[in-house]
DNA sequence: TTGTAGGCGTTATCAC
DNA sequence: GTGATAACGCCTACAA
């Protein structure tokens, strides 16, 4: 009989109603308190927060949203769950919304999802002023492009399409880092230098990547053999460990080499890996190169060659131009930042050069 | 002057009061047709569609989720992103609601966030009908567990307290695992074996593994040392590879020890770093274990030995029994499962042991 | 089979 | 400062 106050109330289900008539005011009195809203009496405020406490009321986000005109929010949609390189870009995106006192709503998208369609209902549910596409290799066409009617910035990932120029986007130069990779190679003394890619449809990173390891060869006078590229399996889980395992075991299989470019860190390390089982040793008999920057590869062991990605730099900007982009301030741009060639433990000069000796 | 509908709708805002007008219907038909309800005309129905399709209109959840008595629909809440372990327990998840037609929200909390608060937001907006946690250490009071008005289950989490009898849970026994591993480096002629370890005022599965640890060395009348315990900084990212290694660094400064247990893969990988760079090799000089049983462990050079923990098991059995709670077939349990020992290339037998001959 | 109207829980716009 | 009240966009009786 005694113990909670009132009988019972189910207090899941409270609204601002009760909290009102619990206080005795009005429901936009509760609503104004709640908003930090100015023109309140301190001692109404108190009261009201106080029984919103007693009570562990809950407002409901959906009616908020539903009548909100916009809420101070942006949304960052990333692709490919468990890619640790994105978590980086992440909180850096995070650490820059709360400066700019934006709320920052983290949404996955599941490899086979689209990512559009998620973000035409994320927008309108959330009423949404601006997005960040992370990850994904973005080929969607212009017409669905437009529907969305909020600033949208890509993140690292840029379309090798034509009318790229409209988006914004903030990354590398994919191109110019991997002709960056490969000609380091080159420079090791390696000539028949594997790499593993992305799928052959690829229009996104991948493909840039692939080209730019193709260009580079092409300007040394090496011809690009069709038998040193990996490509990935457009289907299962694409830039893990497993497949530069099982991309590196193909390729010894069928041919051989004295370095691999993988195309990114985490290939790198599956690529290790099944190099380690053919008994080749990294990198005396075989350099191993990746790309990102990722912390798993600093650690790995042998610590893997790369390109660093300037995480920091890309993700203060990218919040940047979305929040100037929202005032109106600015265009749709695209920035390149510089990546930075890392020298680690997994290359080292061609052996075929040593064994002249 | 040609080209769109009408004139120059802003497509955006479209509301099914539009789309009704357009096809010359009431908000109700649209609405049927939207969600698949039988009785309408299928020709009614198509022609709705086609004009839905052609606006691009997309429905506002919020009105939907407000409207709603419950979605069929469940949440993950997962604390510590970019933790891969439980990527695959997450993948593992979103598999079981997919047959069981749900839908499963995933919302990532932040370290510093509070987990209960979050749930209790999610709840009420998305009207959600189950609660899954994983990651945190979860000690929260039961007045606020209580709150949650919906099944939860804790996955791979479990907390060290009293009263943990009341929370369903699903995970491997933490102390057990722990026990198992380092009685399994005891075995191998190790005596003084470090250990990595959760932040001293941790309560939940890093003091089990903790306590696991310390019951192996008394069972075998080995005094625990507190000098060969690492405690993690609460304050830093936790489980990481940089944390790894600087316990590490740490503990090579203070002490010597010929094994060294970390309670996560994670850490095992930056103590091995640290052992490299001190010019320690594992396993000749120095074992290393690791638990979880993550995939970056077996591609790591060498391969990490560790407890892995049946995450498929792990996720099947989560969303079953939170399914059998909603439909009220089931009362809060804990279901455990055997976690298992993988030997690998990071452990060997003590070479104290060695040098006797 | 279809349309009308009321209400979900807020916030915003008024008067007071 | 405060309290009614009208939206917000959708779903769902209920009536037709």
């Amino acid at each position: 009989m005694e113990g909670f106050p009132e009988k019972g109330i189910k207090m899941g289900n409270m609204t601002i109603k009760d909290i009102a008539k619990k206080c005795g005011v009005g429901v936009s009195t509760v609503s104004r308190a709640m908003n930090n809203h100015p023109d309140i009496n301190p001692k109404t405020k108190e009261l009201i927060m106080k029984t919103i406490e007693e009570f562990n009321y809950v407002p409901n986000n959906s009616a908020r949203n539903l009548k909100r005109i916009q809420s101070k929010a942006i949304a960052v949609l990333v692709k490919g769950i468990g890619n640790t390189f994105f978590s980086d870009i992440v909180s850096g995106l995070e650490r820059e919304c709360q400066k700019k006192n934006y709320s920052c709503i983290l949404q996955h998208v599941e490899e086979q999802e689209d990512e559009l369609d998620i973000a035409l209902h994320i927008i309108k549910e959330k009423k949404l002023q601006g997005l960040i596409f992370l990850g994904g290799s973005f080929s969607h066409p212009k017409e669905k492009m437009e529907q969305l009617e909020v600033p949208y910035v890509l993140s690292t990932i840029r379309t090798a399409g034509e009318n790229c120029e409209q988006y914004a986007a903030v990354s590398v130069d994919d191109f110019k880092e991997s002709y960056k990779m490969t000609e380091y190679l080159l420079q090791l003394g390696h000539e028949r230098i594997a790499i593993l890619t992305a799928p052959k449809e690829d229009e996104s990173i991948g493909k840039l990547r692939l080209m730019g390891y193709a260009q580079a060869l092409k300007d040394k006078k090496i011809p690009v053999q069709e038998e040193l590229i990996g490509y990935m399996d457009a289907k299962k889980d694409r830039y893990s460990f497993q497949t530069g395992y099982k991309l590196t075991k193909e390729l010894l299989k069928k041919t051989d080499f004295t370095a691999l470019y993988a195309t990114s860190d985490t290939l790198a390390i599956g690529a290790c890996r099944a190099l380690k089982e053919a008994g080749i040793s990294v990198p005396d008999e075989c350099s191993v190169a990746g790309f990102d920057g990722m912390e798993a590869g600093e650690f790995y062991i042998p610590s893997i060659t790369t390109i660093r990605q300037p995480v920091e730099k890309i993700a203060k900007a990218t919040a940047e131009l979305l929040f100037d982009m929202i005032k109106g301030k600015e265009v749709p741009r695209q920035l390149v930042f510089e990546g930075e060639l890392l020298e680690r433990e997994s290359t080292a000069f061609s052996s075929c050069h040593e064994s002249v000796k």
